[in-house]
DNA sequence: AAATTACGGACTGTATTTATCTATAATTAT
DNA sequence: ATAATTATAGATAAATACAGTCCGTAATTT
């Protein structure tokens, strides 16, 4: 088990859009030379952030990506989640009457990471 | 990302075993009945979990598995990593002068979560 | 209308996971 | 010794997920 590299991108991009945050609207094209990651690839990473409503796209000449929430509202685990999806990491596959202690256990577990993940913030880090 | 079906299995496979404990060794065929699996992939998790030294295997008549050690040493953190290995769920990929904020966040948000395991005993699900 | 930009779908290659089959090795009972 | 019982290892195959590309379409601004 282990975090795709989309999500490894998503954070670094997150971490890069919250620096330039202010200045005109990034486009796909130069901040794909900047993270060195081909500009389709990265246009479906950006999809995601947008679904998930952490950056805004705007069309058109001088278009391109903004952060749609202030900085101090974005933390990794809104990254992580937009990418990874929300289930929970383990589900039990034994069908123990839908009350599986191991089950319970793992997500307690869980819990403790996602907690600490949404309590640092994307800007934190700069 | 998530956990592998063969963590899922290895969890309810020791939390039998614990149960178990004291009881005449445990062959595979009886328990891979017992847990609705093929035997032959069975067989390979629980060689997993006799290199991890958490359960001893025995061949020959009578043979079969048995616990390795007391049931209050074996922690979930001990199964999961018999199976998943022991790497970071979040290395960065962006070589950031191997010093990257990203990552050391992402670590310690995991090391929240692994403490928990490592605290929580299988036999306390019982 | 033309240029610039993002979006969506189809597709491909690769890696990982899950699983099976078969042959081999080790131990115990007869 | 031999046979029965048990685990181990290797090869293989199917299924799924991940990473990445290509190309056509839609939206906006000038």
């Amino acid at each position: 088990m282990k975090y795709t590299k989309a999500t490894n991108y998503a954070l670094h991009i997150m971490a890069y859009l919250v620096q330039q945050q202010g200045k005109d609207n990034l486009s796909l094209q130069p901040l794909a030379s900047h993270m060195n990651i081909s500009p389709t690839y990265l246009s479906k990473i950006l999809t995601q952030l947008v679904k998930a409503d952490l950056i805004q796209s705007t069309p058109g000449m001088n278009g391109g990506y903004s952060l749609r929430k202030s900085k101090d509202e974005i933390s990794f685990y809104d990254v992580i989640q937009a990418i990874e999806g929300s289930g929970a990491l383990f589900t039990c596959e034994m069908d123990e009457s839908n009350d599986c202690h191991i089950e319970r256990v793992m997500r307690d577990a869980e819990e403790k990471m996602v907690y600490h993940l949404k309590e640092k913030k994307i800007y934190e880090i700069l």
